[in-house]
Order: C-alpha cells, then sequence, then structure tokens
DNA sequence: ACCTGAACACCGTTCAAGT
DNA sequence: ACCTGAACACCGTTCAAGT
C-alpha cells in the first residue's frame, strides 16, 4: 500500500461546532419532506450533516426531543398576523388562524405523524392555545367555555389535518394540489359504489369543493354552535 | 455431548396452519396495549405466537397490511346498537356513535397513532361513513350539507381522540382514569403559570370536568351548527 | 465539549430450503 | 401452502476513547 496521505488529513474526533440544533432540525425536515416519517432517522440525519449518528446526541438527549423541537419549530412558523389583529372581526381572525395552521403544517405532511405522536405542549403550542384563549373571552365567551371552546377548535383543526394526510398513507413526498387529492379519493371509492352508495355520492358532491372548503365549513358550523348570536 | 433426543422433536418447517390471521391481529393488539405503538413489530407477533417472523408474511404481505386489519377490527368492535335505533333522537344516535367510537379505541391508545398513520378506509370504515350519512340525510339535511357534516364530524371525532391520547406520550398501557388525566395536564401546566396564565386557568376551570364532557361539549356546538333548527 | 469507532439489541423484509 | 434458518440493510442508543 502507498503512503497514505488522506489518513492524516481524515476527520478526527474532537470539539468543532461546525452543526447547530438548527442545523439539525432542518436535516430531518428535508429528510421527511424527502422521504416521509420514516426517513427522518438519526442515524439519516447524521449522514446528512456529515456527522458520526451518536455525535447527534450532544445536541438532542434522544430522538423524541428532535421530533418535539421539529413540531415546535413548526408551530413558531405560523404567521400570527391577521389573528392578532384585533380590527378584523373575530371570526376572520380565528378562520386565519386556522388556514395558517392547516398550511403551515400540511406543507410538511410527515410532520403531522410525529405530531400526533408528541405531546405538543411546547411554548409555542400552548402561545397558540393562550391566544386563542384572549380571542374567545374578548368575543365574550366566559373562562369555561372559552376553555371547551379552544379544546374543540384545535380537535377540530388536528383531525382535519390528520384526515388531509392519510390520503398518502405515509409516502413521501408533498401534498398533490387539492384537486388531484380529490380527484383520487374519489377515483377509490368508485369501486365500492354497490356496497357504499352514499360515501361515493358524498365524494361526488363535493368533488368541485376543495378540501380547504370543506374544512372552513366544519369551522364555521363548530363557531356558529359555539357563538350562535354572532357577536 | 450426549445422544439429543430433542433434535429429533424440535420444531420442523412445514404446512401447519396453526395460526389464524386473527391469532396474529390478538398477538399484535395485546403488544399494543402492554408496550405501545413500537412494540407491535413483526418479529414480536411472530415471538407471541411461536414462530418465526418471516412466517407472519404467509398470513398478511407486509406490517402495513397487519395495521390496517387491527384498525379494521377495532372499528368492527364498534356497537351499533343506539346508533341504528331509529326511535332515538338524532342526537341521541349521533352521541351513542361518538362515545362508543372513542370508548372503544381509546382501550387501546396506541391505536390511535396507528390510525392516524394508515387510511381508515377498510370497509367496517365505510360502513360507518355510510350510516352517518344515512343519519343527516333523515335529519333533512341535503346530501352536500350531510357530506360536508360527516367530514366536519369526523374529524372532530378523530382529533379529540389523537388529542386525549397525546397525553401517554407513546408510553405504553391502558389510559389512566379521567380524573387522573385531568389533574396529571394541569400538573404540568402550573410551572407555566407566568407566561401562559389562561391556558392554566383554562386547565382549573375545566378540572372537575371529565374529558368526555368536554368531548361532548364540543360534538353539540358542532352539531348545533350544522342542524341549528334543531329537527 | 465535541466528536469518533465499535458494539448492542433491535427492526422489516427477502431468499433458498425443507415438508 | 406453511414454515424454517440465514442474511441484508436498516434502526436508536451506549460506551470507551480521542482531541
Amino acid at each position: 500500500v502507498e503512503h497514505d496521505v488522506t489518513a492524516q488529513t481524515r476527520v478526527r474526533p474532537g470539539p468543532r461546532r461546525t452543526l447547530s440544533e438548527e442545523d439539525i432540525l432542518d436535516a430531518a425536515m428535508a429528510l421527511l419532506d424527502e422521504g416521509g416519517a420514516n426517513a427522518a432517522s438519526i442515524r439519516g440525519i447524521a449522514a446528512r450533516v456529515g456527522v458520526a449518528p451518536n455525535a447527534v446526541y450532544t445536541y438532542f438527549p434522544n430522538k423524541a426531543a428532535v421530533v418535539d423541537a421539529l413540531v415546535e419549530r413548526l408551530l413558531g412558523d405560523v404567521d400570527h398576523g391577521m389573528f392578532a389583529d384585533p380590527t378584523q372581526p373575530w371570526r376572520v381572525r380565528v378562520e386565519a388562524l386556522a388556514l395558517e395552521l392547516r398550511s403551515q403544517i400540511s406543507a410538511h405532511p410527515a410532520a403531522v405523524q410525529l405530531l400526533v405522536g408528541g405531546q405538543v405542549g411546547g411554548p409555542n403550542a400552548l402561545t397558540l392555545n393562550e391566544r386563542l384563549l384572549e380571542l374567545l373571552a374578548e368575543v365574550g365567551l366566559e373562562p369555561a367555555d372559552a376553555a371547551r371552546a379552544a379544546y374543540a377548535l384545535l380537535a377540530y383543526g388536528f383531525g382535519s389535518l390528520a384526515l388531509e394526510v392519510a390520503y398518502l398513507r405515509g409516502a413521501p413526498g408533498p401534498l398533490p394540489p387539492e384537486a388531484e387529492r380529490v380527484a383520487t379519493r374519489r377515483a377509490r371509492l368508485t369501486a365500492e359504489t354497490g356496497r357504499f352508495p352514499r360515501t361515493v355520492a358524498a365524494a361526488d358532491t363535493v368533488a368541485g369543493e376543495i378540501s380547504t372548503d370543506q374544512y372552513l365549513w366544519g369551522l364555521h358550523r363548530l363557531l356558529d354552535g359555539i357563538a350562535p348570536a354572532g357577536a
């Protein structure tokens, strides 16, 4: 074997701190988007940032912590602009938040599975809940009803997201355009026309409707029930 | 080494069909309940039913198929009794279905994660959707609104379940009693009193309330919005 | 403190082989 | 058709060691 010069320049252990928590989360998110929930592995992240697998444990205690941080960062990217604007009608503000959350999270479909697995109890998650409670208090709901209403709204938004992403079955990549999703859902069902006529008909009826419109329809029915007077 | 008699009685490959699909699902469910979502592995299932890991592939093509079958069986166990009773008021029937689904699924908390990952498009899932659409049609909703309402109800129920189970953070075992869950949720938050006063207050306000009551409150607000006349 | 190689105890899945 | 052992390409995590 010839004299190996590269052996001396080869990466040696030692403090370098070329990485940051953000770098790791960036890598995790990229893997998530490219390869689905399973692709965001510690080993995959390490490979992507060019480091040994166990080096990740210098930045996060375990994989759950990475996932939590990822979800938190995602929630932190939610734009509070219109939601926080007190000059807007409260329904417009709630709708804006609902749409922001939906677009932010469904931009990374695989993250929804992580969301459901985790606690969603980090600072950014709590901040969102806090702002929502403030708004509901402004509307005139007494604390107990505001609490119940916030829970209901959260559950509905959460569930809609899960239904939307269920379409993918964990397949990697971004969500296809809404029209395509609606068409696919319908096509899958047509085989079942005999046994589930109403389900198929329902897919037909709302076929022209993008799923965001269905999402907003339900949201407003819930709001109707919560504050019927239309304060 | 002495003469090994057991070597001849040792299990040999060959057709025996001592197993059934049901046996495999039973094992998967038991592992799920005992050890959480990760415990329901192909290898774990195989070990529990006393077979080599790859023998499972005689019954199911892959792990996803096992999970799908598990979810389908869970939905098949939902009791349609009161929900199917036409003599009952429609709200009572919807509530009965909502409670049945909730109790059935939260009896196996780890299954919720599987539910979110999968399609929930099997025969039993479609049957539930079909019956719900029938009922909404009986109430007098036109097809398009019935479709939207079914979607909204499904999303809400789904999301509530996810929130309920998020409490566990994937820890194995059954859900603790509701009172305990409410107390734990509150205890976790008290550390944050300064930054999230309303969120903490909300946890206090509804602390005496079991989460099923919160679930039903939201359900009825949604129903109020869907059919305000109270038909 | 930050990183390494090596190892441990796992995964899902495939393949060739036995009955 | 149903099962086996062995293997492949993965996991998350830990440990001892290097700088």
